[in-house]
DNA sequence: GCCAACGTTGGC
DNA sequence: GCCAACGTTGGC
């Protein structure tokens, strides 16, 4: 089992819209970055778990927790001309851009916001704290999942 | 709204 | 295959 973080514009899907309806799988679509789809693609694995964070928004930060409840499939808005995902390159026969769907786990009590993480000198070598980063789907160490569970729980 | 950082595109 | 131009991300 291993773990994630995914990044999400509450606006478009947040920790709350995950856990008014905690049964749901929520197709987690939309990633357009070959990095983050290689993760996806790859290496995510059935029940692995993933920070949910809140990006482009006040403050920006870790929101909560979400479970794969399905690995990686071809994305469906790669062949929607009416989605903003739209991609003309990709094809039934060779589709371009995985999604993966996720359920509804846990909310924190408080958000953890970035600048707390940015603080915490272990987590340093996180992409997510680094200048400049636009990964939205990276890898989180053992140590780091439980470093930042440690902060959630002395700020809870 | 600004803008730094970064990824992608396309001409050569 | 280089690299300038461009578009996007995302914190501030």
């Amino acid at each position: 089992m291993a773990y994630w973080l995914f990044k999400t514009e509450p606006d478009e899907l947040s920790i709350d819209d995950l856990a008014a309806e905690p049964e749901r799988n929520f197709l987690w679509d939309g990633v357009r970055n070959y990095q983050a789809r290689n993760f996806l693609r790859d290496q995510v694995q059935l029940d692995d778990l993933v920070f949910i964070y809140h990006s482009s928004c006040k403050p920006p930060g870790i929101a909560g927790i979400a479970s794969i409840s399905r690995t990686a499939y071809p994305d469906p808005t790669q062949f929607d001309s009416s989605s903003l995902y739209f991609d003309a390159k990709a094809t039934e026969q060779q589709p371009r851009w995985v999604a993966v769907d996720v359920r509804y786990k846990q909310k924190f009590g408080k958000l953890l916001p970035l600048d707390k993480l940015k603080k915490f000198g272990t987590l340093e070598q996180m992409p997510l704290v680094k200048k400049g980063n636009r990964l939205s789907v990276m890898p989180v160490s053992d140590t780091e999942w439980q470093n930042i569970l440690s902060l959630i729980h002395d700020q809870d």
